[in-house]
DNA sequence: TTTCATACTAGACACTGTCAAGTATGAATA
DNA sequence: TATTCATACTTGACAGTGTCTAGTATGAAA
């Protein structure tokens, strides 16, 4: 114990609110809960963020974070890659993930380097699709592409996650062989 | 007025909670708020829903109901048709649509009547897809379709919906010039 | 020694969902 | 006609929440 530092207050708060997301989701935060169980007032996590909106840009901006990370390691392996990372992200981080895909829980507009990371991690998507689709595709193409390589990814990665999928389709071997698959799929209508 | 009888408090309710739920997103529904623009007291509405998540799960029910008669009017269309339809719904439903695919608002498992309208729906969109590969493949190519296609549509409407993708890709003369691209790229693969 | 930002504490407020108990009404039954 | 009973509410109370305001302890900078 020697020599160790507590943790600071507002990475205890965090932690405790993206374990939450995770187990019961977002909407199960309750601050004070928080507060209480780190034996703090009621009003100290407030100052670290604000208020309630200020906790979950924060954890939508340490996501995007992530996830542009998690894209970056995919990068060279292709569209498919890419989109097996998402998914995979999703279902890793799912407190994060939770978060960070309801803006009506955080306005992004109103937290500029949330806004930024999730730019990040779009662009990453948006260079990928650009690579696979070679120079010749027009800005058309390309953005086409782009919401369809984004949705199959987000899709499968919500309905895995919060969705009735996994359930209505059991007997499936395993849900990584499943995203493989889907992934494959999702990339082979980039020949044509 | 001669003649006209007023709506039943429990149509009056549900209607004030999709309108919300469009406008604000389903946690913005406060059932006292409800209570007092319908002139009732607070507890007027819980009579008919029992809790929160009852009103959830009727709002579910019908929306999943709906979905059901959209997909069947696109169902001799193809898999192509029943995307877009699905991403249709979604944006047209908008409150419908949030709330069905929250299932930590309402957990399915407890309301068996809108359990079996979400069961229809899904049951509609995999007889479409095993329509659509023929009779020769194995079930496990079906699940996988299906699992794919819900998981294109169901990616764009939540896009769409609550996501940046329609801001992310300005300049995209129309959404449902998208719809329908990205609904053809992801039947595009049926033919492999 | 004073100033000042940081990191909190303390108390109050309006609001929420929910539990419990009471009331008015109208149909079914004896 | 009198009684029973479910329906559709009302009323009141409770614990819990986010947020506003104001106060306090502490340590660094001037």
């Amino acid at each position: 114990m020697s020599g160790a530092t507590a943790d600071p207050l507002r990475r205890v708060v965090l932690n405790a609110a993206i374990a939450i997301a995770r187990d019961e989701g977002p909407d199960a935060i309750s601050l004070r809960k928080v507060a209480r169980d780190a034996g703090v007032s009621h009003q100290a996590p407030y100052h670290h963020f604000g208020d309630r909106a200020g906790i979950f840009a924060a954890i939508a901006e340490e996501g995007f974070s992530k996830l542009s990370e998690a894209l970056i390691k995919s990068h060279s392996q292709g569209t498919s890659a890419m989109c097996e990372a998402y998914v995979r992200f999703a279902l890793d981080h799912a407190g994060h993930f939770r978060v960070m895909m309801r803006n009506d829980l955080c306005d992004l507009g109103n937290y500029p380097s949330a806004a930024f990371q999730a730019d990040r991690a779009f662009n990453l998507l948006l260079e990928n699709v650009t690579t696979a689709l070679g120079k010749n595709a027009s800005t058309e193409t390309i953005k086409t592409r782009t919401a369809y390589m984004w949705s199959v990814a987000h899709g499968l990665a919500t309905l895995l996650l919060d969705g009735p999928l996994e359930k209505k389709l059991e007997g499936i071997a395993d849900v990584n062989v499943l995203i493989a698959h889907v992934a494959r799929l999702a990339t082979s209508s980039f020949s044509n």
